[in-house]
DNA sequence: TTTTTAGATTGCAATATTACGATAAATGTT
DNA sequence: AACATTTATCGTAATATTGCAATCTAAAAA
């Protein structure tokens, strides 16, 4: 088929998998960590800093907007990008969760 | 052209973006999530527990043990699969310090 | 040894993703 | 107004992913 079963997992299965895969892509990882790494938010050149053409650049913002890793202001003529802290915090959440339940259990099975 | 350009980012950009891309998939949050229900690790039932196909689930695990994010011994005629802590410790530090990073920076600018 | 059980592999169809050239839309500049 | 700049969208080609039926392998049980 091809086409995810969302229908069949819980809400927040799907959220968390929804985050995880739009920083599944290592241009998207490169374009967070740039907005990291920059001061200002006008954040027009991320095209100059990855290795891609402007629309890959803009699908792969695009995509991080919708699964809500990133908001986006427009801001005269260029348009002002920055990491939503909130995403970040849910995945930090989930996998300290994990990791957290996993010493506790002392999974030493494997 | 669909492939991923992985030549062209870091080898930490594509470890972190292939760690996420397994879980960005909500049958893998579900496998997952299930072998921290479970206690002991014999988990040939994952199956049962999912709305998938018995060679669906085996080819998300397959993914999941390709990125590193599970573990699977042979254990007499079944398998016992757990997640790899190393993997999800991965994770954490890397959202906890874009999270710190980003509370140091107060970026409130959208 | 035959049969069952657990899991992987193969092959295939449907859909999604990735990437980019060309083009459009909208604002800024001259 | 004419042009430049910035970003988005469209169209399209190449590749990847998802899902399953059928089949295969290997160990366990009979």
């Amino acid at each position: 088929m091809g086409a995810t079963k969302t229908d069949h997992f819980t809400d927040k299965q799907n959220a968390i998998a929804t985050l995880a895969k739009a920083i599944g892509h290592p241009a998207r990882v490169a374009i967070i960590e740039y907005l990291m790494k920059v001061d200002t938010c006008i954040c027009g050149d991320i095209v100059n800093e990855l290795p891609l053409a402007q629309p890959t650049v803009s699908q792969h913002l695009k995509e991080l907007k919708n699964a809500g890793l990133i908001k986006g202001n427009i801001e005269g003529n260029a348009i002002c990008y920055c990491i939503d802290e909130k995403a970040i915090e849910k995945l930090q959440n989930y996998f300290g969760n994990i990791s957290t339940k996993l010493t506790k259990k002392k999974n030493d099975c494997c």
